[in-house]
DNA sequence: CATTTCTATGCAATCGATTACATTATATGA
DNA sequence: TCATATAATGTAATCGATTGCATAGAAATG
């Protein structure tokens, strides 16, 4: 019936040192004699003493924490991200909070306000669509440094960041597409103002551009990352007069919705048209047909994410200290595309 | 540049009163005067004063933070569950800690580390598959008191439990089907040993006994609760000599996967088999075809259990001081289901 | 007017760890 | 042998809030 915790005190005094030295044998076992450390790895045992963490952190002015900060936690496409964050965070000690996006802007809470009140000593955020006043609050000096972006990022900004290769994935989506024979190729878009629509957008155009394809605008169709709007991606396309004959998704979702709306329409994937997605996720593999797409490694976007954060607080400028670090993606050929009709 | 944030003592400074009264006009704005509340207002305002939480925490014995323990924080099942509890939890203060089961194993820390060390008040348990050995370590007084399950729970033990209700969805979902005009039905079940699948696969018999319709033991076929396993369980289907006309699946995953493999083996869902799935995650809707499923509410069984948590750490007796709570479950008749051939 | 109650505030201990500095014991070197 | 460097430990301050107790002044009571 262990009813309180024991602490350093109650060790020292079973140990019959000070707590100066409980301290020091368990956080640097090398400044005790051998018998001392014995006595205390004893008085631990005997008591069944956990550090409190709070003190601890109280002293060290540290949280031992990260704030993770998503757009919405219920969108499944964090999962595997947050995965990798966790492992890494967890391995060096490290607890990993987490908040949305919209809910901090719900409550009236500052986002800086995790690391101003010490709850969180950074913070990794996965959503480039801040709001501009949070933004300014960020990138003032005591809070710059604690921060980092995954995934997404915010232009013209120098935070550091983790990201998927972006233009790579795209381009190598674009001449696989090629490659099979298609030379009308079309693009379904993320959401207006995103940085990854963008990016993908432009990298799309410019590797159309060099294979000297041809590209009206109307073959790019603006879309949000979701399987609805890929359902209208799906109606626009079947609007077109000349349509083309791959489409190339800025989400696998988005490919998903414009699949499963043709098929409504009796339009075979790959046979009638060839479409790929982007990300990779879970069901991609399983879908109906097998999605060609283009995998993030969401796994180690996560890990590296966590370390690249840690070694900034905990100022390992050892460390290959890079600002931006890319992890590639691989194109993942499955059933949905083929050779043009 | 407020490069370090400032303390109580600064603002008491300020507002030329003690740390006691700045202290109290924040916490207890009764206890002080009009007068010293608005000094302490606008000292707090002039000095960028914010909390520091941990030191509050320390001297309150609190963390003010819960943690969440998931089998996988790769499954997007789980996601909106999050969002419900993060909701509830940032309502009042609370900040939310995620860490998975697997992980924790893998660290070799225990789980009850979390509450031992002061990094977490209570916790919140989506995993019903614990070690015996957490479990122990779990029950005894001071832990018990902290711990709640949400979805998953343990058989005979006790834990306060946030639940859906599984056995009137299963037999709901079975009279949908009978109503339809089924008379042979099978049942998909979730991974061995699990309480869920228990709970789902019992209410299953004994909704076609009441009705008494046929059950042969190759009707039921193990799965567990994953795509792939969907797709197993079509081949198992597909090898029986007397095949069900409808089948009840134990996730919603497990009927896509289902459906998927079957329509390979050019199977028309409903036409030829009517399938049903359970939890209603964002895809059944756009699948194809959509999917008929019994929806759980997970918003709410994660806004149910942070709220049921939080009552108990701060003992709010009053407030229903339920031991279980039963979140309702509803029928969602989409186009996965319709009159046996 | 004297006495009691109430209100608003301050003083200082406290939560449980870490760590700068002081101290003692031991080893090293001349 | 004595001075000095080194190793091991202890003492006590510290992190930044909360809160029990004490107190001064105001208000209420007789």
């Amino acid at each position: 019936m262990t009813e309180k915790t024991s602490t350093l005190q109650d060790v020292a005094r079973i140990a019959g040192v000070s707590t100066a030295t409980v301290s020091r044998a368990l956080s640097y076992p090398g400044m005790v004699s051998e018998s001392t450390r014995d006595r205390v790895a004893k008085a631990v045992q005997a008591s069944g003493y956990r550090i409190n963490r709070t003190a601890r952190n109280l002293r060290t002015q540290r949280a031992h924490s990260v704030l993770v900060m998503l757009p919405d936690l219920g969108n499944p496409f964090f999962s595997t991200i947050l995965e990798g964050i966790s492992r890494s965070l967890s391995n060096k000690g490290y607890s990993m909070l987490i908040a949305s996006t919209h809910q901090v802007h719900a409550t009236g809470e500052r986002l800086v306000d995790y690391l101003d009140d010490a709850r969180a000593d950074g913070m990794i955020i996965l959503d480039g669509g801040l709001t501009a006043d949070t933004v300014r609050s960020l990138e003032k000096p005591p809070h710059a440094q604690r921060i980092l972006f995954a995934c997404e990022w915010i232009d013209d900004m120098d935070f550091p960041s983790v990201r998927s290769e972006n233009r790579r994935g795209t381009s190598t989506a674009v001449r696989h597409l090629h490659s099979l024979g298609h030379r009308k190729i079309g693009h379904v878009t993320g959401p207006q103002d995103n940085v990854l629509t963008h990016a993908r957008r432009e990298a799309f155009e410019a590797e159309v551009k060099s294979l000297e394809l041809p590209l009206p605008p109307e073959w790019i169709i603006q879309g949000d990352f979701t399987l609805t709007a890929g359902g209208l991606a799906a109606k626009t396309w079947l609007a077109l007069d000349d349509r083309p004959t791959a489409v190339f998704c800025a989400s696998d979702l988005l490919a998903f919705g414009f699949i499963s709306e043709l098929s409504r329409h009796n339009i075979k994937v790959p046979d009638d048209v060839s479409v790929m997605g982007f990300d990779d996720i879970g069901l991609a593999e399983q879908f109906i047909p097998p999605l060609t797409t283009m995998r993030q490694d969401r796994l180690r976007v996560g890990e590296t994410a966590a370390n690249m954060l840690l070694n900034r607080l905990e100022g390992n400028k050892d460390e290959s200290d890079e600002h931006m670090h890319v992890v590639p993606v691989s194109l993942i050929v499955r059933d949905s595309t083929a050779a043009p009709p």
